[in-house]
DNA sequence: GACAAATTCAAACAAATGTTCCAAACATAT
DNA sequence: ATATGTTTGGAACATTTGTTTGAATTTGTC
């Protein structure tokens, strides 16, 4: 049989905004129900059970955040470092700032942080963990063959940092510096901002 | 009647730990109760309902963890300013490594930015604000009065990102790179590193 | 010691929530 | 058209959770 699985779709689409929004606790099967225009029982037979329909947001919106935004965004292919880790860089901001689906995957990950659940090893493992290494050659790359471990890690910290923190603590980044905007133009600049800070401090510390 | 609110203060106490853990929503009154030795309505009794417990909480922790670490840590009254700045990444880094009472605070951040409460503002206003402008005066010492607004700004938040980093990501952290510790002598080195990494990020930008 | 206020206690309540059940509706293949 | 497997619908269930209630107990004051 040829299943369309429409309703499983909308239920994904719908989960994803209710978790983003409240978090996986919080969100009510009810209300993913309703916003997907499903029965109640829509999730236990899709997903087994809530935490099924959560890994499952999990994977899609993680699949699609990295899909839209790819680490390597409008690279040449002999780039040099710098190049590299602003394309990094302005890929990481745009994923987080994104509006749209993969823009979920931001509050989601906000919300596992701050409360594990058993999906966050895994999706690092198998999501981050590639781009981390990517990160990590750049900066090796930047850095000389001479560095020690440490210190090229406390520099990916840094740059990690830096751009998380706009995912972290956008509320409050609001709230403090209204001013602060998060369109596409604000996020060029941020990025441009990172890239040099991040260099100076890298350099510095090779 | 001189009341000596120990139940209050034991509640105060567990909540710290249960809210910390699990976050507002997730926490139980009864798993609360039931630490602190308190009956099921000591939490109404005491605190009206569990979001006045969850905003007593808070309060109590966050002066707590600036009174514990503040943020001119060892600091001479003539410092310069990379002394200055050095004190600062080192309280603020302190405060959310911290083990013991203050350390419930971080967490408790971590949820309140995946999913504000009204206490949110109050608190950013209240506690983050004098700290924050704090911060601002060092970086425009270090960069000169000439220095525009918003790459002030920009610096602020970079130093902040990484070191909150720590406090956001610290599951992330401690599974991706199980070698890096949170000890007190792992804390210097960190602040001693990000310090320095700030320090060269912002004279690029003077 | 007696009285009043404050506090503690056990029990129950009301609301919300994830889940299950089973019948009805639907789609597909023979 | 019939049979079979899949999906949906509505209702009910079991559990959890914050809160309330009213009596019992403790505490401070005269």
């Amino acid at each position: 049989m040829r299943t369309t699985h429409e309703t499983r779709e909308r239920l994904l689409a719908a989960a994803g905004e209710v978790f983003a929004a409240r978090g996986f606790r919080a969100a009510t099967v009810r209300e993913i129900c309703q916003r997907a225009s499903a029965n109640i029982a829509a999730v236990n037979y899709h997903f087994g059970d809530k935490e099924g329909l959560y890994f499952a947001v999990l994977k899609s919106c993680s699949e699609a955040a990295l899909k839209k935004y790819p680490p390597t965004l409008g690279l040449e292919p002999n780039a040099t470092g710098e190049e590299r880790l602003h394309a990094f860089v302005r890929a990481l901001l745009f994923r987080i700032a994104d509006k749209g689906k993969p823009s979920w995957h931001g509050k989601l990950i906000a919300h596992e942080m701050a409360e594990p659940t058993k999906a966050l090893t895994t999706l690092i493992d198998k999501v981050y963990g590639p781009a981390l290494k990517q990160l990590e050659m750049i900066v090796r790359e930047l850095m000389g063959r001479r560095a020690p471990v440490t210190v090229v890690r406390q520099c990916l910290l840094s740059i990690l940092g830096q751009c998380l923190y706009f995912q972290y603590a956008r509320p409050a980044i609001q709230h403090i510096h209204p001013e602060q905007g998060f369109e596409p133009v604000d996020i060029e600049r941020l990025a441009k901002h990172i890239t040099q800070f991040s260099l100076a401090g890298i350099r510095q510390a090779s």
